[in-house]
DNA sequence: CGATGTCTTGAAGCAGTTCAACCAGGGTGG
DNA sequence: CCACCCTGGTTGAACTGCTTCAAGACATCG
């Protein structure tokens, strides 16, 4: 770590940051290449198999991350097993609740995911020093904030098959390749996890996947790999604009 | 305003502020008396009556308020005139999306409500002079953000009667008086807000709140002052705690 | 005192749940 | 290599909690 190798084209950033997918967006697209040199010595990279928690649901939060890759799902569970996922967390979101209290949920890994751990303290020192540092966490609370606001209006008051359509239409827009009419896409959650996203039964959703099917809104193979074949009757189908 | 009035007791604060219950709360209480007087002088109180919008969905954000006194409800519509209530807002709660962008629902007052407006301008300029001017929104940002995803559970997972008596728990744990078993107040939303933030029709809410009645958890009078006679009793209803 | 808006109550219908059986893929071990 | 099981998903049939539709009660206000 000494002996900082350079070359032309990122002179001063870390070796540490510089394959990373989440440098330029999320916190750190908030810091020079000084301070991500400072930030890499104190973070350190962790790979999390799936269903892996990063904290658990009234547990003190002492740790925070960076997603680099995968997805984090966000959930609350009641005494009798009842259970939500209250949001779902992509790269390069930032894991975890600022000026701590304990956390209302739990961050459970939904995929294999890799993250750029850093401790309580670590956060606390950047969030003072370094002024962008703060905004950014703030600009990421209130975008969750709104997708929070977006899904309350889907569980509210949408229909089984909107909310499934709905659910289809977030995961592509998150993590598809490209943007073109056809997608094609891995499920990052079992259908356990999207009736607990959507407040609705396994066999619901199975249902609803296989009208969609029928009707060749999408496809499914393995059925955890989907093509959505036109995605504006999706985005209808979803309610979504006008 | 250039002959300020003096006291031995608020011998800094502006009249203005002098009587307003949100001094010490929300925003203003991260200001210095001078910092006080300097908001004052940009900021306008207003009165709305229920049912006026202090912005609309999908509006840019131009304008925001710190609420004095009342209740204010922030509501997502669908094209087809499904409605949700995405969230509740109380004194000292401070309104409007800060870093712009338009808003993605419209905020209404829900009783006759009282606030302290000021422009988007004023805002940024508090915003990047007063240091821990940022950091109260940003802490009021993840306080909406907790609330917004324990709704989430609630619409999610929970039956019409858990959702009914979750519903009077907030408001009860808001805007009552004191903190005694008995607890005694008005209901700020008619059945069709209630409805509008539960997911349910409002026939399913008066059915509901019917059962409750006669069960003697609570007590309503001119449908809209609600006496709860076992706030535990509520709370288990409601499914809160263990 | 009728008129209007808000809330309640009842009866019928239906979307989504519950319960149960079945199916496909992927180890594991005899 | 097949028998076995185990996990995750689908499909069917009966049930039920909430909605829908319709009527009535209550309060407020010109």
């Amino acid at each position: 770590m000494d002996a900082v190798r350079k070359d032309i084209y990122n002179s001063e950033i870390p070796d540490f940051c510089r394959d990373c997918g989440a440098r330029l967006g999320g916190v750190c697209g908030a810091l020079t290449p000084e301070q991500l040199t400072e930030f890499s010595r104190q973070t350190s990279r962790k790979v999390v198999q799936p269903g892996g928690e990063l904290h658990g649901q009234g547990e003190p939060v002492h740790s925070y991350a960076n997603i680099l890759k995968g997805v984090v799902k966000l959930t609350k569970i009641m005494p009798d097993g009842r259970q939500q996922i209250v949001g779902l967390q992509f790269a390069p979101d930032f894991i975890g609740r600022p000026f701590s209290i304990e956390s209302e949920f739990s961050a459970e890994a939904a995929t294999n995911i890799e993250v750029c751990a850093l401790p309580k303290a670590a956060l606390e020192q950047f969030v003072n020093n370094i002024s962008n540092f703060g905004h950014r966490l703030h600009k990421q609370a209130l975008n969750e904030l709104d997708d929070a606001r977006d899904w309350m209006l889907t569980l509210g008051r949408k229909t089984a098959r909107e909310k499934v359509a709905t659910l289809l239409h977030l995961i592509a827009t998150h993590i598809a390749p490209d943007k073109s009419e056809v997608l094609h896409f891995e499920l990052p959650l079992t259908r356990q996890d999207i009736g607990d996203f959507l407040g609705l039964t396994i066999e619901t959703v199975s249902r609803q996947m296989t009208k969609l099917r029928q009707e060749k809104v999408i496809h499914v193979e393995n059925n955890r790999t989907i093509t959505v074949h036109d995605f504006g009757r999706l985005a209808d189908i979803a309610g979504i604009d006008g």
